[in-house]
DNA sequence: AGTCTTTGTTAGTTTAGTCTAACATTATTA
DNA sequence: TAATAATGTTAGACTAAACTAACAAAGACT
């Protein structure tokens, strides 16, 4: 018989994301460095890896670094994977501007089903190998440029 | 000097959502159809109305039926719209089954910036107008069905 | 070693949204 | 019209995640 593990909530998952990114940016990753990529303050963090200790997806004592385990690790690598493959379709398909497109990306990586990243990791690997086609694409920015003036009228 | 609203959550949004759509289905929308559509107990919506009253999002009297303002209409009405882009992207484009697009489109709608709806929306009356091509597709859903295929696999 | 700065923790508060249990109102129908 | 069923509300508890204020430890600098 199992122990039913709560699932994670999309804010641990985002410090799982951080945490693994910090980890190849820096040889050790400290509270602080958490909380300023994370836009909190430093108590969030020491809470959070708490819960996240409990869980076993860090490793972390009292002023100690923090390090991921492998489950953590695995969970971090895959939102990171998912970060860039929806950053990805919003900047190259979809002609949003990578500061927004990360934005979004960040926010929507937790709540898009399995399907649903999948197939869109299927359909940038398609458009890869079976671009969209040059005429077609600048046909669609300069449909976009026009719409997007419209737009702006509107806010 | 203008007021300093609080901006909503995303629960809010989804209310109203809820709201909208049935009050196009039935003539009168009551507490007990709110929480059917949105999976919870009555108290929380009552409790939801009272806050949606306070910013004049909604009209709502103890025991009374439910109708939006003007604002929580307009509000209402902008949801379902980027529900509906949203969901017809991923049937249309990646082949999501309508369930699964359906609960995705519910969960990533509020969180979209507006250049990235917008640009959804553009691309979609783009495709309308420029097809991506049968054979194209066609191609694309097979390589899709192949990759899914292993995916299974490690689930 | 002693002081100051930086970093981290604890304790306690807040907010949004949910829930249950108990009570109140409205509607139905015998 | 009185009893019952359906609907709605109130009160109060819970949870996740954030915050501030105050304290504690570690590191750096003289």
């Amino acid at each position: 018989m199992e122990t039913k593990e709560k699932p994670l909530t999309s804010v641990m998952e985002d410090y799982l994301e951080a945490i693994y990114d910090l980890d190849k940016e820096q040889k050790a990753v400290r509270v602080r460095d958490i909380a300023r990529k994370m836009d909190v303050r430093m108590p969030s963090v020491t809470s959070m890896l708490r819960s996240l200790k409990e869980r076993e997806l860090v490793y972390y004592e009292k002023y100690e670094y923090v390090e991921l385990t492998e489950r953590g690790e695995d969970i971090g690598r895959e939102m990171r994977r998912r970060h860039g493959i929806i950053r990805e379709f919003l900047t190259e398909i979809l002609k949003i501007d990578y500061k927004t497109a990360d934005e979004d990306a960040c926010r929507i990586e937790h709540t898009l089903s399995p399907q649903t990243v999948n197939s869109l990791t299927d359909f940038m690997n398609f458009i890869q190998k079976c671009p969209l086609g040059e005429e077609r694409m600048k046909y669609f920015e300069e449909y976009q440029k026009r719409i997007r003036k419209e737009a702006e009228e509107d806010m």
